[in-house]
DNA sequence: AACCGATTCAACCGCAGTAAC
DNA sequence: TGTTACTGCGGTTGAATCGGT
């Protein structure tokens, strides 16, 4: 057996709190303390909650010194360089701005600060290379077939593939049809990585059967502006050197979409220093970026740990004085280093390639 | 003044880690 | 040791409010 249930769910008041119930939640508390047992306050305070509400009500509204109003521009940028580093983790946020609450910084978050960061970087369509297919737009297919791949031999997306990884991809690609001329039926019985490597594999792989039969590839639609993301930050494929720093991004990865904020934020990263990435927008081929060559001159060497500069850099000035957002991490319980890495090179583009060490000038690989 | 879509934000929900039994 | 509650967190919801027509 475990323990007893901690109140009768049935019997509880939802919904907004009327200035009764405060007034009855505040005296008991600043009279008798929680007592470290919410479950039990709010019989002991005459209240007709739950422990749960209880403890929400008092930790976002009730308690004392809590901040209500207007976030000045200080909280702003603080909050865009820890979003920066340690993403929506609102609580550790929180707790760097006295007064305020996770919740109200959540809440700030979403409805305010990142519109106005988003009004900041140029939309997908305004930075990135030219669609290759099948037209130069940017519509946002809600569903699509198409006869052809969206994707080239040099994407990252088919280098996934070919690598045996496209169970990892499923949420991109629904499934692949494979149309048969001869019986005039649809199957869909090979699997991507086969048909992929048997169309596009460049080196002279066999594709007699698919020259001429042209395979239908689904695409689930990403939503919004959102780019899909695979590589070394989804699938944690890095490896590493001794001293903890990420030598080697590799294609393995997994894959999820990219919300616009992060596009702004860029990409967190577990190694230090280093990250690599790679996009793809909607199937189509999306520009993909770090310019690593530089990573040990320029980026790497930052003392702030940040890779590269974001928009969100820019905006918020991130600085040295960061680095105990780095302390606030590693003392969270989370291996994550925060680097901020993504970032456009000359043209506007994106870039990525694998890093070595021993070089400052090697390939830089573009899509 | 009335309507309606957009925005705000308090509160709820569900999950994961931890603690109690 | 297994089961179940507790706690804290982040994501989501929906009623209230705002603002435009």
């Amino acid at each position: 057996m475990g323990r007893a249930p901690c109140c009768d769910k049935a019997n509880v008041k939802k919904g907004p709190w009327s200035p009764e119930e405060d007034s009855k939640l505040k005296e008991y508390i600043e009279k008798h303390g929680t007592g470290g047992n919410w479950i039990a306050l709010p019989q002991k305070a005459g209240l007709k909650r739950c422990g749960k509400s209880c403890r929400l009500r008092w930790l976002n509204y009730l308690r004392p010194n809590i901040k209500h109003g207007e976030f000045s521009d200080e909280e702003d940028r603080i909050i865009c360089n820890l979003f920066a580093n340690i993403g929506s983790r609102w609580s550790i946020i929180a707790a760097q701005l006295p007064g305020r609450t996770d919740n109200d910084i959540k809440n700030y978050w979403n409805t305010k600060l990142k519109k106005k960061l988003m009004g900041l970087v140029p939309p997908i369509s305004q930075r990135k290379i030219p669609l290759p297919f099948p037209n130069s737009s940017h519509e946002i297919p809600t569903s699509t077939t198409y006869n052809q791949p969206l994707l080239s031999s040099s994407s990252s997306l088919y280098r996934s593939f070919s690598s045996g990884l496209e169970h990892q991809m499923s949420n991109i690609i629904l499934s692949s049809t494979y149309p048969n001329p001869t019986t005039g039926t649809t199957t869909t019985s090979l699997n991507f990585q086969t048909q992929m490597q048997e169309k596009y594999l460049v080196g002279g792989t066999s594709t007699t059967t698919t020259t001429n039969n042209p395979i239908q590839y689904n695409y689930i639609p990403v939503k919004d502006n959102n780019i899909l993301v695979f590589g070394s930050d989804q699938g944690r494929s890095c490896s590493s050197s001794s001293d903890g720093s990420c030598n080697q991004i590799s294609y393995v990865g997994g894959c999820r979409e990219l919300k616009q904020e992060e596009q702004i934020m860029g990409f967190r990263h577990h190694h230090q220093g280093y990250n690599i990435n790679m996009a793809n927008f909607n199937g189509f081929e999306e520009q993909m970026m770090i310019n690593y060559e530089n990573h040990h001159n320029l980026w790497g060497e930052k003392s702030n740990g940040y890779f590269g500069e974001s928009s969100l850099e820019k905006y918020c000035g991130l600085g040295d004085e960061n680095d105990h957002f780095k302390q606030l991490i590693s003392s969270s319980s989370n291996s994550n280093n925060p680097s901020i890495i993504n970032s456009y090179d000359s043209n506007n583009n994106y870039g990525y390639g694998n890093i070595d060490e021993n070089k400052t000038q090697d390939k830089v690989m573009y899509f």
